[in-house]
DNA sequence: GCAGCGCTTTGATGTAGGTCAATGTCGCTT
DNA sequence: AAGCGACATTGACCTACATCAAAGCGCTGC
């Protein structure tokens, strides 16, 4: 091995248990070392692909922090998400050889370039790795369902909880704090993965630290009452 | 072959143009014809699969209609799809090994079951069918974006023109009218899954009538003006 | 150090759609 | 065929959130 491949390599990757399969032996490690391409620098504001790009990989995201967007034919559009280290963006592409979103870089990233034909082939070989893909798209799936429900069912401030709990939770599985966190996204962004509008986002901030459960100061957002936030969330019972 | 082994094979189903890839040889589609394991009858109000359920198969609807829901801790919940003939459902259980919406029939059904190792097991020797499935799982994911954006930032009218349109489409591959159509499901369901309450789907419902864009009887849908409801959804740009 | 800009906060007011309630329609059962 | 129950429609009123507008904050670049 040389040492540029020892560089891109997975097997070596501190990521890794968040974008591969556990369990694999040390020869469906190097199939699956294969995978990426190679590293793509996205400096921040910059699209990594946009809507009638041509779908050629899914990529993983080693470094930084993504939104994805779709936009309707009057020019709103809808964020569909925000992704971080070790996630993974692209999927929407697989179906019509063509991307139906746009990923667009909230802070200068890196992604590893994963081409979708040699994920197939890949996947034929290695069987971890194919059910693998399918949890992460079954995943996409079910994250999608509560986003759903988020915006059919809650009000505003159990959408911004809930969203609040799962950055949180994302960047805890991180190594982060669970109690700190930097907003990468605007109040505008916020609003609209919710469905709200930016003001309203900044009022239901103000309302949470007014009611002692946060401290905001702009994007730096400090957890008081984390157990406040879930049960905004998920209203406790009252019996009858 | 014995008659039981002909019934069930998918290589002789109407609906495979929907359910399979294209383009298979025979002794492909030999494999294919091993996917499914059963039919499954499922009455109507009936449901096929429960949050929680262990995940074993997928599902290809040979007949009848379903909608998805997944519930909140308080009680409200969320339709999160309806699906026809030809679609197929529990995708969201591949993740956890487990389900995590309920699929109910709305009026009698008929399901293939496909055991998902199965899937897996003739994926890995059939590319054409890995891809296919990627395909359905990718569609999946580009369909949720759609109803993200409808929930996120249309108004109600937009909304309901959006779920008509949609839906008469689906039925128009299935060779049905495009102009007449029968909800399968409740004012409830529908505003469950478009974010709106029964009231605002009825009184939505009225108003198109009233201009002439439908006809409605109970659950009987006559389409008198296809090109008005879209552009409720794309409104049309006015130059400035 | 301060000018300018992008983002955020906060206030005042408007409205789409929610809520509550009454009535209507249809299909099913007896 | 009458009566019931599930679903749908319509009206009157209300509220959560949007909209419009005005400061305020904290960068970055000169």
């Amino acid at each position: 091995m040389n040492p540029h491949t020892i560089k891109i390599a997975c097997s070596n990757c501190n990521l890794r248990e968040l974008c591969l399969p556990l369990g694999l032996n040390t020869q469906e490690l190097g199939r699956v070392d294969e995978l990426v391409d190679k590293r793509r620098p996205v400096k921040r504001g910059v699209s990594l692909f946009r809507v009638g790009d041509k779908f050629t990989s899914l990529y993983a995201i080693r470094t930084g922090f993504f939104k994805t967007c779709v936009t309707t034919a009057d020019g709103r559009d809808q964020v569909t998400g925000f992704q971080m280290a070790g996630e993974i963006i692209g999927l929407d592409g697989i179906v019509n050889d063509e991307h139906s979103c746009n990923a667009i870089a909230l802070e200068d990233a890196e992604v590893c370039v994963m081409p979708y034909d040699r994920l197939e082939e890949i996947s034929r070989e290695v069987s971890a790795l194919q059910h693998h893909v399918h949890k992460i798209m079954s995943r996409e799936i079910v994250r999608e369902h509560g986003v759903m429900l988020l915006l059919g069912s809650m009000r505003a401030e159990e959408r911004l909880a809930a969203f609040l709990l799962n950055l949180v939770q994302r960047l805890k599985t991180r190594g982060f704090s669970m109690s700190d966190l930097v907003l990468r996204m605007t109040r505008e962004e916020i609003g609209s993965y919710l469905g709200m509008k930016l003001e309203t986002v900044s009022r239901t901030f103000s309302k949470f630290a007014d009611d002692g459960l946060i401290e905001v100061k702009q994007r730096h957002i400090h957890i008081l009452d984390a157990d406040a936030l879930k049960s905004i969330v998920n209203p406790p019972q009252h019996c009858h």
